[in-house]
DNA sequence: GTTTTTATTGAACACATTGTCTGTTATTGA
DNA sequence: TCAATAACAGACAATGTGTTCAATAAAAAC
């Protein structure tokens, strides 16, 4: 799967210098503002170069994801795997430290949407799955509701994480989320029931 | 409160016409990518007529966001006053519900980012500020996480609800709503308090 | 080390969108 | 009816996007 030749030091060179200085302005600036000129000026490389390997600054961004995937779907043979719905926590909030900055820019405040969509899509997709796959009562369109709901919650909380320059260390966030999205489920059978609550 | 003078018919014409072109662009393209032309293209409304009014597509969408204010503050000294963490769902679910079609333009899956990051951000202040009032320890940090976290729960749910078109009644999504919010605090204790979880 | 290949450059280009400004016209409220 | 004012068309500068091309520089291949 990994590239079978070696980059030319120019194209590493200069995905670099745009995917560094990308980040740095979406941190200053936002996604939004960032102009593709911004990103070009302080990378110092010519124009029809950073169209020669992006088509936008939503694909430079993107280009920088492979540790999102990796948190989530990577070493999934492993024994130790410690899924939660589908995910490994920790393993996915230990890489978002370890890409602090990345991470920020890509799902912060200031972060550009599609790839925080991208991440809830992820996210909902291994959730929902789980839910759905459960025992219990038969309303499909409830639990995919809930799945959204509880993707949006942990999605959330790696966000405001990240933005809040990680407060918890990885291990204590990744168990923070556990409980918050186990809790939330504790009580839905009560409600999603319909036979046993007459309201 | 309310606006002194009637205001001229061309006035409240032209404002009902921008603001009704922009919800069905919306959920036909997207919010980012309805221009201001296409607006006022779909209103038959001159170019300076648009500006005269409003300084851009955001302050057009949020001139409609009255409904979510008062779901979230109206009414406030009710004796029926229901809140949940400072919110009263069942209220919120029932507004969102009754104007469907501009809640799915702002907050649906094409809607604006700035009125979700709005409507996050005061679900997130009433919450946090429920959670930091508490008894049990002190840890503000983590209490400001899992409140942001929640309210990316609720925001989450009452999107995906009407980006699915209602497919609960309000009553039964604001008591979804409810179990899960009420659910994902049950297990904080045991997880927050320091010296129990000596991990 | 020379040659060949290829990435980078800068500048110009068409295009879309934004927000402003003008004098003129049409509608409104009194 | 008439004075006030909202709406109008259209042009405008400013900004940003994405493309193209010949010339140059740097790397890779030999």
């Amino acid at each position: 799967m990994t590239s079978s030749k070696p980059l030319d030091r120019r194209i590493q060179r200069t995905r670099k210098l745009l995917l560094d200085s990308l980040i740095e302005l979406v941190l200053e600036k936002g996604y939004e503002a960032v102009a593709v000129q911004d990103i070009i000026d302080r990378a110092n490389v010519g124009r029809s170069t950073f169209y020669a390997h992006f088509e936008n600054k939503e694909q430079l961004l993107f280009s920088g994801h492979g540790w999102l995937t990796e948190s989530l779907f990577g070493n999934r043979n492993e024994p130790s795997a410690d899924l939660t719905l589908g995910i490994n926590l920790g393993i996915l909030f230990q890489h978002a430290a370890d890409n602090h900055r990345l991470a920020k820019a890509m799902l912060g405040k200031k972060g550009g949407e599609l790839i925080i969509n991208h991440l809830h899509e992820l996210v909902y997709t291994s959730i929902n799955q789980t839910l759905q796959a459960n025992q219990s009562n038969q309303d499909t369109s409830a639990k995919r509701l809930v799945s959204q709901a509880i993707a949006s919650m942990l999605v959330g909380l790696l966000r405001s994480w990240l933005e809040a320059d990680l407060p918890l260390s990885p291990g204590k966030a990744s168990t923070l989320a556990r409980a918050l999205l186990l809790g939330s489920l504790a009580e839905l059978p009560t409600v999603l029931a319909p036979p046993s609550v007459p309201y």
